[in-house]
Order: structure tokens, then sequence, then C-alpha cells
RNA sequence: GCCCGGGUGGCGGAACUGGCAGACGCGGUGGUCUCAAAAACCACUGGGUUUAAUCCCAUGGGAGUUCGAAUCUCCCCCCGGGCACCA
């Protein structure tokens, strides 16, 4: 019988099915295992082989840790809010939910011909009002402690689609749809407080297990700098009203060289100013070009820095009272800090510039170790001894920050301060296809939150999917829904017409797994217990800054308000791991418009989904970006079909009994070293090795055939299920094999078996092979020297030479140093 | 500019903690089978040298540590990703 993949995987997708095979139970006394892989957006163009990638990977350890004997939670969902069904549907007028039912439909039928083993009893859908039910109410546990606020924020807006753009919308400043220039404009938005949780999204990155560049990357994300705020008293000339302001720095120890201070232009100080400043005019001219470039994002950074100096005024600096010069400059920012900086020329480049520029003076507070000379052309920027700095000259920097921080503390005019990168979350966005963000506003009683007995606020059904002339959302055309009474006051009162990002479904579906029907909480409670932590979290390397952090928030929130059990701990995923991207052919990325997306459906098709399994898992590191290879494909067929084959011979000879014993022992060997690499490389995510190791194995039996016992067979076939998990099957079934090889125990190796009795010993003369013997492998030095050492080859080498040394490493080799 | 990765045959990649560089697969060459082709199977396949054994060279480049370096240290070059005036 020849290998037809298509026949046989058909048949036992269907079977699965039926006997429920992936289904975890809750509460069992099987030990919980938690395998989350991030649920896609369904888009209409079907799997992606990216999608396959993360998905298949996942699915072998999900088989794996079944074999086991754990209670294996591996849902799928969908993530089905989101811009390309919401702009469909304004192009095509057709309702984004059934696309959206459309496109589930066909992203399930094709996950499924795969052979993933979801549990689909849990399967979700971000666009369910029994889901985005909870969403909406997350919402409003965010309101009610303060967490959400409305504030001006800049958004994209299109002005010819008439529309707010998101981010990624925007393309080179331009429109991705129309090619408009994309301009910013102010829009009161709803927006989410994450920076009062920046420092435990840091600081509870210790206690996850999280690869090390993800966790570097949220770290610079949040980009959290300790330093001080420093209190300038501010001098008017022939005025008697005092001022002052705020600078941050990380470097106090260098305040004795501040010489200026820079202003952001939207510093509020400069209005407060503005009947004292001499050159007002300019100022003001300066501030309002330079918000017109903020418009413009400030993109050009080679550019030069401008600023112009306020006349009239002088700052004051506390540590030593000398008078200096305060400039506006658009190089500093209103959103970080204070908004205002000290400049300290000698020891920051910019600082530096903007000094030689408008002629400042530089003095040199910081000596570097090693004794360098002052370069007028680079500023020092580390750590070194203080100079010119009164008492605290001859401190180390380090040292002086503490010392110069404590004494401007006590006189008041300076305090420890934390500033963060991270900025709070634009929760709004003026589009349809999201959630409604559920708060009403009354003229008397402001933002009132809909009750939590009348979520969800339906999406209402519209036939016009286009925002407004104004850029709101098209939500605000439907009258009868916008309009109700203040669930305080009663009086007439209008909805928040603003949806939800994306994110936001995404924020805390992995808790809904654990109880996806519940309709009176977010998920039960002790069902909580019983699942989380997620214990392994795949996704891409792309959902590192935003999702996996928005969602760390949102889960520490929940943890906090007590929605949460407290037992499960302060982090929703105890490992994360990422997948690498998959390029087309050539290295590019896949992508439509270049036309070399590659379906995976077609390769399923033509070969197989275990082939197509194989393939993926073996064509190179699974964290590694990696090129589609369609030759490569052929490689993981042919190893399927070596198989096949094998598995039909031993069908015909199944009662002989096994021939030579010796390499019937060999083969034994070499299974149970194959039995305890899989495990090790599966557990490790090194599937690539992993299916070389078995292809070796296979290699191996193909070289022997008339050895080969049913019983190697049998377990070889469990330790590659996971992988190709049909044709095992299939074959389990072909060769009268029990149950089912899905549900055998995951095999395990004999250690005695492992342990290598006899070795190569690698004889090397000055480091360099010159022969290699096979030895017991518990020899020691003296006896192997005395084998070395009869070795013709090496005779010939230490022939009128001295050994002046020998240096022997057990099992592995022995070195003579002539 | 800063922060992460990475650079190994014709290609994807192996090589545990410094100990046989190139596993496994693709591709290629030659052969078997065939009227022929495909498939399958067998052999070879980093470069140089030699009839062969052998020997020499080789992990982006250069230096260093070491008995021994793809692996550790320093400098430089290139590629990918992230951040981007964050004080």
């Amino acid at each position: 019988m020849k290998y037809y993949p298509l026949k046989i995987e058909k048949k036992w997708q269907k079977l699965w099915e039926e006997k429920n095979f992936f289904k975890a139970k809750d509460f069992s006394k099987k030990e919980k295992f938690y395998l989350l892989v991030e649920f896609p957006y369904p888009s209409g163009s079907g799997l992606h082989v990216g999608h396959c990638r993360s998905y298949i990977g996942m699915d072998v350890i999900a088989r794996k840790k079944r074999m086991e004997g754990k209670n294996v939670l591996f849902p799928m969902g969908w993530d089905a809010f989101g811009l390309p069904t919401e702009n469909y549907a304004i192009k095509t007028k057709i309702p984004p939910e059934k696309v959206t039912k459309e496109n589930t439909r066909n992203f399930k039928k094709q996950q499924k011909r795969i052979g993933l083993s979801f549990d689909w009893t849990r399967e979700i859908n971000t666009t369910d009002p029994n889901y985005y039910k909870w969403t909406q109410w997350i919402f409003v546990q965010l309101f009610k402690r303060g967490l959400s606020y409305k504030a001006k924020m800049p958004v994209n807006w299109c002005p010819s689609c008439k529309i707010v753009l998101a981010n990624e919308e925007v393309i080179d400043g331009k429109c991705e749809r129309c090619g408009a220039k994309v301009i910013r404009r102010e829009k009161e938005q709803w927006m989410l407080r994450i920076t009062k949780y920046a420092d435990r999204l840091i600081d509870d990155l210790k206690l996850v297990d999280y690869p090390k560049r993800v966790k570097i990357l949220q770290e610079d994300w949040i980009g959290r700098s300790e330093g001080g705020e420093v209190e300038f008293k501010i001098k008017v000339k022939n005025s008697q009203k005092n001022f002052s302001l705020k600078v941050f720095t990380t470097r106090i120890d260098t305040l004795f060289g501040v010489t200026f201070l820079v202003l952001a232009p939207e510093h509020k100080i400069i209005r407060e100013l503005k009947n004292e400043i001499k050159n007002k005019k300019q100022i003001e001219e300066y501030v309002k070009k330079a918000k017109n470039k903020a418009e413009r994002e400030r993109i050009a950074e080679e550019k030069e820095k401008t600023g112009i100096e306020i006349k009239g005024v002088k700052a004051i600096n506390p540590v030593n009272g000398r008078e200096i010069s305060i400039f506006v400059a658009d190089y500093v920012l209103i959103s970080y800090g204070t908004g205002a900086i000290m400049g300290v020329p000698a020891h920051d480049q910019r600082d530096l510039d903007f000094a030689k520029k408008y002629h400042l003076p530089i003095i040199e507070v910081i000596k570097p170790k090693e004794g360098r000379g002052f370069d007028e052309k680079k500023a020092y920027e580390g750590e070194g001894i203080l100079v010119n700095s009164g008492k605290f000259s001859g401190l180390k920097s380090h040292k002086a920050r503490k010392e110069i921080l404590k004494e401007l503390s006590r006189k008041g005019v300076a305090r420890r301060a934390v500033y963060y990168k991270l900025r709070d979350w634009v929760f709004s966005r003026q589009r349809y296809w999201g959630e409604p963000i559920p708060m009403i506003k009354c003229e008397k009683c402001g933002w009132v939150p809909v009750p939590e007995k009348n979520l969800p606020v339906k999406l209402p059904k519209i036939k016009e999917y286009h925002p407004t002339e104004k850029g709101d959302s098209p939500l605000a055309k439907v009258k009868n829904w916008l309009n109700v009474p203040c669930p305080k006051c009663g009086n007439p009162a209008k909805r928040e017409t603003d949806v939800m990002p994306n994110w936001a479904g995404s924020n805390w579906y992995y808790l809904r797994y654990c109880d996806s029907k519940n309709n009176k909480e977010i998920a039960n409670k002790k069902k909580l217990k019983y699942w989380m932590p997620v214990d392994w979290y795949n996704g891409g390397m792309e959902h590192t800054t935003l999702h996996l952090l928005y969602s760390r928030f949102i889960y520490k929130f929940l943890w906090d308000i007590g929605v949460l059990p407290k037992e499960i701990g302060p982090e929703p995923y105890k490992k994360r791991t990422s997948h690498g991207t998959i390029l087309a052919e050539g290295g590019e990325k896949m992508s439509k418009s270049k036309g070399n997306v590659v379906n995976p459906m077609e390769v399923i098709e033509q070969y197989g989904a275990d082939t197509l399994r194989v393939y993926e898992m073996f064509m190179g590191p699974f964290e590694q970006a990696i090129s589609w290879d369609t030759k490569g494909i052929k490689g993981a067929r042919h190893f399927l079909e070596k198989v096949w084959g094998l598995a039909e011979e031993l069908k015909t000879k199944k009662n002989k009994k096994t021939g030579n014993k010796k390499i019937a022992k060999e083969i034994e060997i070499a299974l149970n070293k194959t039995i305890k690499k899989i495990g090790e490389d599966i557990d490790s995510l090194k599937f690539n090795t992993a299916i070389s190791a078995l292809m070796e194995f296979v290699n191996l039996l193909l070289e022997n055939k008339k050895n080969i016992s049913l019983k190697v067979f049998k377990n070889f076939l469990k330790i590659l299920s996971p992988f190709a998990p049909h044709i095992c099957e299939e074959i389990w079934q072909n060769l009268g094999f029990k149950g089912y090889c899905l549900t055998q125990k995951w095999p395990k190796y004999k250690k005695e078996l492992v342990k290598e009795k006899k070795i190569i010993l690698v004889i090397q003369i000055n480091g360099k092979v010159r022969d290699k013997i096979e030895v017991e492998s518990e020899i020691n030095k003296e006896e192997a020297k005395r084998i070395a050492l009869s070795s013709q080859k090496i005779k010939k080498w230490i022939e009128g030479n001295k050994i002046k040394k020998t240096i022997f490493v057990p099992k592995k080799l022995i070195n003579f140093v002539l």
C-alpha cells in the first residue's frame, strides 16, 4: 500500500474530534498544563505559513505533554475586531460581522486541516457580545478606580478619507489607502493609566521566564530613569514677583557644570513669564514655529539644534548661586520629565552642540579616571571624579549624586524623581468595528459608566460604515442608540461613540478560556485557580511592547481588585517564547503586493499536513527568522515516505524473529538515545534538531531492516507522533497495535543504554587531531596514554620529540604537547 | 547614535559547559533500474595536494588568552530587528 496522506489525514482528524481527545478537563487530578498560542485576527486571506509555524510548534508540545500525562489546556479563538474588516465594510457595505463569520469559519477549517489539537469547546471570539460584555466590564472597573480618563491627544487625520488613522495605517506620513498627507489633530480620547503600573511591569519581570531580549525590550519601552528634580529660582529684572521651574536630571553630580537651562516650547512658564520677557514677540514666534514642527513629527534628526534665549530673565543655580541664561528650544520635549532641562555642555553632547552655537560657557566638572584631557569637541558623558564642584570636588560621580541630592533635599530645592518613557495608553478609536466604550456623557453628572446590569453595550447594526465629517465614529450617526437617559439622574444624555482599540479584546482573552461560557463573571474563580497562570505562551516578537505589556497591565489590575484569585500570582504568563517569522524564498517579507505569499493549504494539498508539519519544524531554529524553501518540503515528505515504507515491510514480516542480536542491541541503544534527545529538544524548542535525530534513526533502521523489532518501531512512532500525528496513527493501526498512538505514554529511555560504553578517543599532538581509536569509555589517563602511544601514526609524530605535557579529558581526548 | 540578535560549504542549518568543524536536509555529480523519463535506490560532494594513504588551509576580517577557539577577550567590517533629541 502506498502512502496517501490526504486520505488518512482527514480520517484521523474526524476521529480525534469525535472522541474529544483534546478536551481539557476542569479540576482533573492530572497536573494541569496551560499552553497558549496567540489567537489570530481572522483575515480574508486565510492562514499564513507563519501562523502555522507557531501553531505547529505549540501543538508538538501539547501532544507531548498529553502523552506525559498532563491535563493540557490548548485553546484557540478569534481576535476579530479590527481595521481590515472595517475598511472592507466601508468599501463594500458588507457588514463586518458577516465577513468575520466567514473568515473565522475558514480559519478554523484550515487549522483543523493541519491536525492541530485545540480544545474547540472553549473557542472564543472577541466580537461576540457575550465576550465583549466583559471587555466593557473591565473598562468600567478601570474607570471606577480612576485608571481611565479623557484627555486631548493628537490623532492622525487623513483629510481626504476624512478618517482617523491608526499609527500602523500611516506610512511615511501618508495615508495607507489614498496616499494623502496625514495631518495631526487634537481630539478628546480615553486614556488608560498604564504608567501607574510602570514600576511593577519592570520589577515583576524578575518573576517570569521570558527570553532576555523580550525582557530588555519591555524595560527599554517602559524606560525608567532615576534621578532628581532640581528647582531653579528665576530672577526677573525690576520685579518683585517670584518664579521658579523644575528640571529633571539623571546626572545631578554635574550640577556645578550647568551653564544654561532649556525649556520645551510648550512649557507653561513661558506663558506665566510673558510680561517679564523682553523679546516676547521673538519667543512667541519661535514657539509657534516649533509647534508646527511638532505637527510634522519633528522627524528631521540630523538637523542642527535651534533655540532662542529668553531675555530679561535669569535662572539661579541652587548649588552655587550662579546666574545662568534660559532658552527655549524644540529639542526639549514637553512630554518627558518636567519639560525643562539643565544644560551641562561639558558632559552632554547635545548640550555641548547647543552651547557652542550660542557661545555659552563650558565648565568641566567630571574628570575621567584615566585622566584624559578635556576635549572641546566631545562631551565626556561617563562617570568620574568631580572637579570645580565646591566641597563636592574629589567625590566619585555616584557618591556625589547621593550627596548633592541629600544636601539640596534638605534645603527643599530638590527631590528624588523617577520618570518613564512609557506614556498612558490611548484607548479610543473613532471607528465602528470595535467594542463600544460603555460610557454616557450627562450634562449634569459628567461621564457616567453604563451600569453593569446593562452590559454589554451592543454594537448597533448600521449600513454606512464611514466616519462622520468631523471624524467621529459612525456610531455618532445612530441617533436612537446615541441618546439615552443618564443612568444617574435620568436626564437626557449621550453615549460615548468611540470604540476600543484592537488590543482591548486580547488583553484578557487567556482568562476567558478557563471558563469561556460564563455569563456571570469573567471566569469562575475556582477554574481560574485551577488553570492559571498560563504555563507557556508563544507569540510573535512584534507583540512584545504592545500586546504583551498591555495584557500584563490589565492582568495586574484585575488581580489587584480581587477579580482573580490571589494564589495565582501577579503575572499571567509563566513562560514566554517567540517564533521567528517565515520570509519568502528570497529572504524578503511575504506580502500580497509582492505576490510571494505561500499558502499552507496548497502545501497540504500537494504533500499532506504531516509533511507541512515536519517541514516547518525542520526548516530551522524555531525562534529565528527563516526563508521558505519549496524544495526543502520534499525532504520532509521523503522522510515520511521512508517511515511508511518501513512500516509496510514490518507488516509482512510481523511474526518472524529478528535477526542479528548485536545489531538489534545497537538499534535499541540508538532508540533510547533518540528518545532522550527528542524529549529534551521538544522542551527547549529545538524542533529542527529533534527531526534530524528522527531522520538519523530512520536511516539506521533502513540500513538494518532485518533487525527491527516491532517494539522498537512502536516506540519510534510514539516519539514521531507529535510532529506527524496522522501517519503515526495510521501505521499504529496497520501494525495492529492496541488503542491509539496519541493516547500512549511518552516512552522513557533506559539510562544504562544511553551511557556510552565505548567511545572514540581523539588523540591530538599540540592540539591537532592525529588519530582516533575506539576505547572503553571509562579508561584512565595512564591507560589512554599507553594506547595512544602505541599508535603508529602517533609514534611518527612523537619520534625525536619530547612530550612536555599530557592533557587527558575523560571520554573525549588525549593531547600531547611536544 | 544607542540597545538586542546574527555572520559556519552551492543553500537551510548542526556542533552539550573551550575538545573530531560541516550532523540532518536541500541542491549537485556519477551509477543502478528503464525503450526513455520521473520516482526510488547506491556512491561521492568545503578548498587545495596526492594514484592513494597523507598533509596543508578553512567558521566575516585582524589581534589576543589557551595544550586546544566556530565557541572566551579586545578592535574593525557587514546583515537583521528595536528605540530614536527620553535630559
